[in-house]
DNA sequence: CGCAACTCAGTTGTGCACAACTAAATCGAG
DNA sequence: CTCGATTTAGTTGTGCACAACTGAGTTGCG
């Protein structure tokens, strides 16, 4: 039987430590001028480029509401191109332009920064992320059964 | 030597993690009329009314820019009233109104349904906590040793 | 074939989160 | 005592997140 008080020290630490990170991803990615969703949508591009708006979505766990504004400012930025596809003129498909593929020059060392800073061992980034995701996949299985999409 | 692609993992896996436990909030609070950020608020002032802006500001860490608009919002709602110290009147003293002191009792099942949702016993729960706590602070430590406030 | 159901991207509106700033009140060194 | 520095709450502007909706395009059932 949890209590009002102790409840929240767990969501509450999942929401102070994702703040913590996003805060830190402020500093680092000042120089690329990206905010940190903006570099997750470049991290899946440079993964994998030409991706449908869709795909990203999945991906992501974004909706268009949040992906089409976001995009934009991303090409307004010229770091993407997008372009409706032919074949299904619903679905739009977005590409690295030459400065979006030469910033992932620029990216190489965030992830080293962003690990040492979080000064877990390998091991330690394995579990927390094992954790997290049986967290993530526990609560939205539940919140899914409790209101239907 | 963290690549690219895996760094996000644990930082994805952390924000995802944070948007599913919120958008669990978002179902079990909507009988409530509060989002998380609000519910957290209220959690402090259910805890120990009475309380300075400055106050709430440094336990939940978040700034006026964020507090004074959703206090704004939890006054229209009816449950706060916000009072200027009459012995310091730069500071704002946020009080409970009787709605506010009554919401608790709405409250009281929805951490046994959170705790239920991310089915993790009371070891699991105290250990990702502090797991998390300390990523916090290692990580905002780091931030701030690279970006003196 | 015809059209209703669905899909996809985008828009609108609300509420955080946070940087940068303002204005008023208080403090403290000289 | 005075005036510059600091503290406190609030405002403004930007960018997520997300619900609800729109409109164009596609699909498939009868």
């Amino acid at each position: 039987m949890a209590s009002l008080r102790l409840d929240d020290q767990l969501c509450f630490g999942l929401y102070a430590a994702s703040r913590a990170v996003t805060s830190l991803y402020r500093v680092v990615l000042e120089d690329l001028d990206l905010t940190y969703p903006q570099y997750l949508v470049m991290l899946a591009l440079w993964e994998q480029d030409h991706r449908l708006v869709k795909e990203l979505g999945t991906e992501l766990n974004l909706d268009s509401g949040t992906l089409s504004p976001l995009l934009k400012r991303l090409q307004t930025a010229g770091l993407v191109v997008r372009n409706r596809q032919a074949d299904d003129e619903r679905s739009v498909r977005v590409s690295l332009s030459d400065a979006g593929k030469a910033l992932r020059e620029k990216a190489k060392g965030i992830p080293d920064v962003i690990g040492t800073a979080m000064s877990l061992d390998d091991a330690g980034v394995a579990r927390m992320r094992a954790e997290l995701n049986r967290l993530t996949e526990s609560v939205n299985a539940y919140r899914e059964a409790m209101a239907p999409a």
